[in-house]
DNA sequence: GTTAGTCAAGACTAAAATGGTCGGAGATCT
DNA sequence: AGATCTCCGACCATTTTAGTCTTGACTAAC
């Protein structure tokens, strides 16, 4: 239960990855490309394509264009929370679902729910401490083997 | 993102209410059979069937069967945890997949993979969390009209 | 200017989970 | 024994998710 789209998963994962190789000693602040990402961690390209794509219009990577283009962290890995990342990728947190409801879908049982209460406390738990992680924590203690420039070789046995 | 099934829902509507018919002052240890529950909570009645089913074989509850019978709590109120609940509905608690897994759906990124042990972390929060709300926290501070004797009135209008 | 590499955006397919439905098995009462 | 009421377990439909493919737009290098 409660589980992690793989959608998800990939998002934490190359916004890992992101930020190892911008904030790791000798190379700062070099972009990487899908590609790179979904081969060093073995995710799909075209659907790892899209998780970036989604978290670039949130703003919480950078996109640039062109040949040796790809994305870079738009913050600080420590300013990137686990909260913020999964609200881009899979929406607002909805552990009790008549919380964000618009008018369709009425919630017949909302007149004698009597656990929406207890599940709001839940929800709003999960979500603090969702936001206490960020991708540094996901960072620390990652030795990484470094894959220095690695933007056009022809990996592709 | 993180949402609960309906049917986490219903169970945990239905074992309020259980709990409430229950142990409230004037009826104890009644019984109640599915239509009622179903009804009293606006839920589709097969539906919440399947449900109550899931949680008997947890021994959650205990079913009585023939005329007259039904479920009823197979533990206090304040011993059913919310944990206990939604593993017997949705699964085991999964938010990096990676933790329960049999030999196929190998998780190719295992190898590198940074984010499982903070996520694990995460998880762990949440089952704690989880694992401290009881029904008997649902069922506090709830007045709720107690419906005494409608085992067999024609209230399908 | 041309080319090649990159992101952006959408439609599409396949598979899994979910929501919901059906007829039968077991138990109680008359 | 029969009728009725209950739970039980397999079944189908719809939705969501995962993954693929194609087309287009933008940028930098040549």
């Amino acid at each position: 239960m409660l589980k992690l789209s793989k959608k998800a998963d990939y998002a934490l994962m190359a916004l890992q990855y992101m930020g190892s190789v911008q904030f790791s000693d000798l190379t700062r602040a070099r972009v990487v490309n899908t590609k790179e990402i979904a081969e060093e961690n073995n995710i799909p390209v075209e659907l790892l394509a899209k998780v970036l794509q989604a978290l670039a219009k949130q703003e919480i990577i950078e996109s640039h264009n062109g040949p040796k283009g790809g994305y870079i962290l738009g913050h600080e890995p420590r300013d990137i929370t686990i909260a913020k990342v999964l609200e881009a990728i899979e929406g607002p947190l909805g552990i009790a679902d008549c919380y964000h409801e618009n008018d369709h879908s009425p919630c017949e049982q909302l007149e004698h729910c009597n656990i929406r209460t207890p599940l709001l406390k839940v929800q709003e738990s999960i979500y603090q401490l969702l936001s206490s992680m960020t991708i540094e924590d996901m960072m620390s203690g990652q030795p990484l083997i470094i894959v220095e420039s690695r933007k056009t070789e022809g990996v592709n046995s």
